[in-house]
DNA sequence: CTACTTGCAAAACCTTTGCATGATC
DNA sequence: GATCATGCAAAGGTTTTGCAAGTAG
């Protein structure tokens, strides 16, 4: 592995996923960052994003049809997403299931499992009073 | 929503996603069906897989970084994905802790859940023992 | 004969890459 | 000064779309 850098660009690109509970695009990212780097390109944020997600620094949520969602969060947590606003939210609760859960899928598969991702779907509060869109 | 006619080629897609177990994508579904129906299109592939996927005769599974996979399973069940070669297997086991989860989750979260997905990831037995690449 | 489906090509969309320049160590 | 990071533009891969022709009900 290359041995890294600082870089300006990347502590703004992380700083931002840090700040924002949001689950921001590349783009969104990029568009934020671009109000202090207006020279910055969407190329570089895209390769600091990977980046960061191969050090650990950051989740990269692939979703279908749309692009990939960022999360600076990145402690054990599993994610909502409204299927009618797109907004994606973190959820804290219920690590330990997820452990027994790991645990009986390593007994009943041959394979090694190195890590698991749960996802909920549904309608956000939000989405359901009509607040939203 | 639009009344659904027979067609030939939608029929060549499902009966093809319910024989195999390889969870193929939209263009290896593409290759096979060109086999019987030389001059279907990849267009037309999507759009039955995008059909088939709304009226729950298919699931779409979004990876990150590839294309997306098909499954003529529908049956409720949790997938492995193998970061060393790609493979994707059903797991079929139940597990009662999932249920749990998904209890918990409705019970401290605002908005409504309408499904839940686990994903696995690591590494097959083919590729642990090397059989695989 | 009306509405759905197809094939084709083009477009849309998201993400990565090549390369010369610039920054960090 | 060697190596890594950047910006730009171009290419890459996947999926969708517009449209005219074909097919099912």
């Amino acid at each position: 592995m290359a041995a890294l850098k600082y870089s300006r660009q990347r502590e703004a690109i992380k700083s931002y996923l840090m700040s924002t509970e949001a689950h921001p695009t590349a783009d969104t990212i990029y568009l934020h960052v671009k109000k202090e780097f207006p020279n910055i390109s969407l190329a570089t944020v895209y390769r600091n994003l990977n980046l960061l997600t191969d050090i650990g620094e950051a989740i990269k949520i692939t979703l279908p049809g749309s692009a990939d969602r960022f999360d600076g969060v990145v402690t054990p947590h599993n994610h909502f997403f409204c299927t009618s606003c797109g907004k994606i939210i973190n959820l804290d609760f219920n690590i330990e299931e997820l452990e027994e859960i790991n645990k009986t899928a390593a007994q009943n598969f041959d394979g090694k499992i190195e890590s698991s991702n749960i996802t909920f779907y549904g309608k956000c509060s939000d989405c359901i009073s009509k607040l939203c869109n």
